[in-house]
DNA sequence: GCGATTTGACCCGC
DNA sequence: GCGGGTCAAATCGC
């Protein structure tokens, strides 16, 4: 019999679908009325929005069945002797771990996980040790000089990795053309419960707080529909470059989601909430998150966040905004794929009134 | 004392 | 064999 979850991810999958396949028709017509680039361009990289929301959806729920499969199957022993690298090495571990096979999912998933780029820019070279609080906790574990390059790369742990079983890791590594920028390399997704997410000031000041655990989100569907609102009516496309090579539409997002990540429902953005950080953000998503058409260029810069007034993008501190503005011109700079716009339908209630077709629509999309 | 960081060593893939 | 990723003992800091 078929879960509620099920219902909703394939509900969520045609729904998606079928508003690719509407926007293939209103990209035929225009193309065959007009010659106008601008709509075509436009016609791109919204149909490339539904074929990266497609796969990211497709692929999180293949993920959640093989999770599903691996809680389930816990009488089966898997590699026993294969450690956390699929190296043989188990006396050590064991004896911390026991037989607890779900120590080795990595060594069996590393090349599956989900590994993205981020390009943080920090204000100044000299006091900040780099990117520090992205909404996780982390855990520092080794540090290593890479060839070639003139700062050593940190590698980072989630510190819930042992109590919650959750196996994301990062590397930090500074740029050696800018000190000020450091490339974040993020693999695997959390599975902890210990993310937090910026959101808006309360009403009342008495209880103001900057960060809020993601299961209040999960667990209050009418706020997170309230905030994906707030998504919808702010998103909007700045075309007002587009006559510029240098420059491609952009793409603004109210900064309640700049911390929203697929797994939890949040953006990969790192927290800026304390106003320790200014800078620009750009994503790079691996190839498993993209189609081969689309990951040709799969490169966005945000805009810059600033501190001092809680900016984004030079909006009012009412509606701040993301923007999210592409490098290159390509198919790639949408919402969706550039910031990991996946919903997963187990993240959220059964009867969560998310309509994708309604949601894209009926954006404010300023022309 | 406990948790986080440092750092040398080990392991694996190429 | 080399380079990258990880481990784990030693050390540090609160």
């Amino acid at each position: 019999m078929e879960s509620p979850v099920n219902w909703e991810y394939k509900t969520l999958i045609n729904e998606l679908t079928h508003g690719m396949e509407k926007a293939k028709q209103l990209r035929f017509h225009l193309c065959t009325m007009s010659e106008n680039q601008v709509q075509d361009l436009l016609m791109q990289r919204i149909l490339s929005s539904y074929e990266k929301a497609l796969l990211i959806l497709k692929w999180t729920g293949s993920k959640q069945q093989d999770q599903v499969v691996t809680t389930a199957a816990t009488s089966v022993a898997l590699e026993s002797s294969v450690s956390v690298d699929g190296s043989p090495r188990s006396e050590g571990l064991n004896k911390n771990f026991g037989d607890h096979q779900d120590y080795m999912k990595p060594s069996k998933k590393r090349k599956m996980q989900p590994t993205w780029t981020e390009q943080v820019k920090v204000n100044s070279e000299s006091g900040l040790e780099g990117p520090t609080d992205d909404g996780f906790s982390w855990r520092k574990y080794g540090q290593k000089d890479i060839l070639g390059a003139k700062y050593p790369r940190s590698y980072y742990r989630c510190t819930y990795r042992l109590v919650q079983d959750c196996w994301a890791t990062k590397q930090v590594q500074r740029s050696d053309d800018d000190p000020t920028i450091f490339d974040i390399t993020y693999r695997g997704t959390h599975t902890c419960n210990h993310s937090t997410i910026a959101v808006p000031p309360p009403a009342s000041p008495d209880k103001q707080e900057t960060k809020r655990d993601i299961s209040d989100y999960h667990h209050q569907p009418q706020q997170l529909n309230q905030t994906l609102s707030s998504l919808k009516s702010n998103l909007r496309v700045n075309t007002e470059d587009l006559n510029n090579d240098e420059v491609s539409p952009h793409f603004s997002f109210p900064s309640t989601f700049a911390s929203y990540d697929s797994e939890n429902c949040y953006f990969p953005f790192p927290n800026l909430v304390d106003g320790t950080h200014q800078g620009t953000y750009s994503v790079t998503y691996s190839p498993l998150f993209l189609s081969p058409a689309a990951s040709e260029s799969n490169y966005f810069t945000t805009g810059t966040y600033n501190p001092m007034n809680s900016n984004w993008g030079g909006a009012n501190l009412q509606h701040p905004e993301i923007d999210i503005v592409s490098a290159h011109a390509s198919t790639a700079n949408s919402p969706i794929g550039g910031v990991e716009f996946s919903i997963d339908p187990v993240g959220l209630e059964p009867h969560f009134p998310f309509n994708p077709t309604e949601f894209f629509t009926n954006s404010n999309f300023e022309c």
